[in-house]
DNA sequence: TGACATTAACTGCCTAGGCAGCTATTATCG
DNA sequence: CGATAATAGCTGCCTAGGCAGTTAATGTCA
């Protein structure tokens, strides 16, 4: 029961993988010529809105979250905070965790950010009703989880 | 006619765009993983799958077509051709212009790439019907075409 | 034809992520 | 309690892509 066939693949406009692969680089090079304005990337609005809806509160979770290494997050905090966006405090109890806060200029930023990114979202998705984009979160969600056990 | 609100932007399982880059990243994560046995990459792939049904001839096709740099492309295309995956001919009346294509040991390691991957995408996509897969693939090329403009 | 623009490929420089290894701290369990 | 494992964050090293600038070849057009 192979859904993909190998002559599906060697067709990109069939390829599953080359078709998200190339939506998710035209959105993001998109959302980060917008924010070049600002000077900030999607890779860093992604933060910013973990911190705002409380999802991720530590380095660790970013990283984990954002599916990247914590070296990587280590060093994408360090300029955030260089930027004076966000503050970093040591756990008061479990002393290994940095927890991680917007500040209120990072707070203002994200707002700016998610203006100009929504837009650019809905400029990608020009044309789709609601319905449509509902069920393409709901294929995207379930491709997700296909993957989990090995997450 | 909004489609997206900022509301649906601060849920990262409500966000578009954080849903595609995290499929992306899963999809080329497992088919990296899985290409590690012939010290190859899914972005190898992708040029083998290019030079395989002619999509791409040059090193400009090919970095047009993978979203990335000449620059970028010229060193990919070294490090192929360093392994005989790949052979460069000057082409006759364009002297500009590098003509790439396969050799035999090329064929024979895109043959079993495409295997590999093909199985990751259908792990993917298990509990997929066909009709559902060809309705996301179609999602997929409107969101691509949506941005053709600046492309 | 000759000046100028464009295209293809390449190179150097910079940035950012992946990986391995390290330290400090906490959890686990005999 | 004490040894060992696990976790959080950090650092150095390497790789690969983005960008700007270069060279060679071709196209355009007065």
């Amino acid at each position: 029961m192979a859904i993909i066939q190998r002559a599906d693949f060697l067709i990109p406009l069939d390829n599953v993988g080359y078709l998200i692969k190339r939506c998710g680089l035209q959105l993001s090079l998109t959302v980060d010529r917008s924010l070049a304005e600002f000077g900030m990337t999607h890779a860093q609005l992604s933060i910013f809105l973990r911190l705002l809806n409380g999802s991720a509160k530590t380095a660790s979770d970013l990283a984990r979250e954002q599916m990247t290494d914590t070296g990587a997050m280590t060093r994408m905090l360090d300029r955030l905070e260089e930027k004076n966006f966000i503050a970093r405090k040591r756990h008061l109890t479990d002393r290994r965790i940095i927890e991680v806060e917007l500040t209120d200029k990072g707070r203002q930023m994200a707002d700016q950010m998610i203006e100009v990114a929504t837009n650019c979202l809905n400029h990608h998705l020009r044309g789709f009703t609601n319905d449509e984009v509902d069920q393409f979160k709901d294929f995207l969600r379930r491709i997700a989880t296909n993957n989990l056990p090995e997450l």
